[in-house]
DNA sequence: TTATTTTAATTTGCATACAAAGTATTTGCA
DNA sequence: TGCAAATACTTTGTATGCAAATTAAAATAA
């Protein structure tokens, strides 16, 4: 039997595994910069659309685990990006504040998705939005 | 100023991200019965396809790193699914070869792609196909 | 109101990723 | 031949990702 269904050409979550550590990889020179690894560039981006949501909200912008959150969050407090703050109105949520410090750095920021973008040769805009669009099947489908 | 290129509705990699996450985490329940997780299941699949080659080659077919490969064949070897014996030829390479166990194990892996694709009610496969084509140029591309 | 359930976070233990440093061999070149 | 450079791995330290257990507080039911 050949098992064409086990190798790993044919396999989507492999691809799916080597394109996300390849991208992964590909953001670590530019955010090292910002003294940010790529889940924490993830909670930046979030904090930058929308400041003080709670952390139930990061979450579910965000996509990143509740555990790995926590510790996230109190490293990119010790390092001054963001404050989490108790809510009054529900003590058991917590608030998370860019600081003067995090709300700064998105002008830094602003040039990286173009340096990522720029070492794409092979993938135009058109095929870009239809990856997105495809990853976003894959993802809803998975939900739940 | 909107900063477009900084929302996380527009970032590839986000989508990257929490597609690979998520189809990682679907298989985790299937491979449980196999007490596989799944870059060791990734293992497996490249040993089915071709047994007792190098931990270098291991690595450039499956894309681990190579810090973590070496953990992983040691957690696979105690679960005696394979073993690393030594080169003759070249003492600085190491051999990966699996046991009997681990060979026979690929019948009972064998309905695991199938479980996995009856999930995706929105992606056809043309989608599939043209995804992993998508894939493969984004991985194409950040290679090197 | 009180007990039960649900929600929001944190903690813990295990398994990778990954960069960087270290070790053992083998190659290649002067 | 002898030694620097390249290879093949392993080790170490940091940062997640995830499931499961735990804690605290709010919501709901009896």
């Amino acid at each position: 039997m050949s098992f064409e269904q086990l190798k790993l050409k044919n396999q989507l979550c492999h691809r799916l595994y080597m394109a996300s550590n390849s991208i992964a990889r590909a953001y670590r020179e530019p955010l090292s910069d910002l003294n940010l690894t790529y889940p924490q560039y993830v909670v930046m981006m979030a904090l930058w659309e929308q400041d003080e949501i709670t952390i139930a909200e990061l979450i579910n912008k965000t996509a990143i685990d509740g555990g790995a959150m926590t510790q996230i969050l109190k490293k990119m407090s010790e390092k001054s990006l963001l404050a989490v703050i108790k809510d009054e109105h529900d003590k058991r949520k917590r608030l998370v504040q860019l600081t003067q410090h995090g709300q700064s750095l998105k002008l830094k920021a602003a040039d990286i998705p173009k340096n990522i973008l720029c070492k794409f040769d092979s993938v135009d805009a058109t095929q870009a939005l239809q990856l997105m669009q495809l990853l976003d099947l894959v993802v809803n489908d998975l939900a739940d």
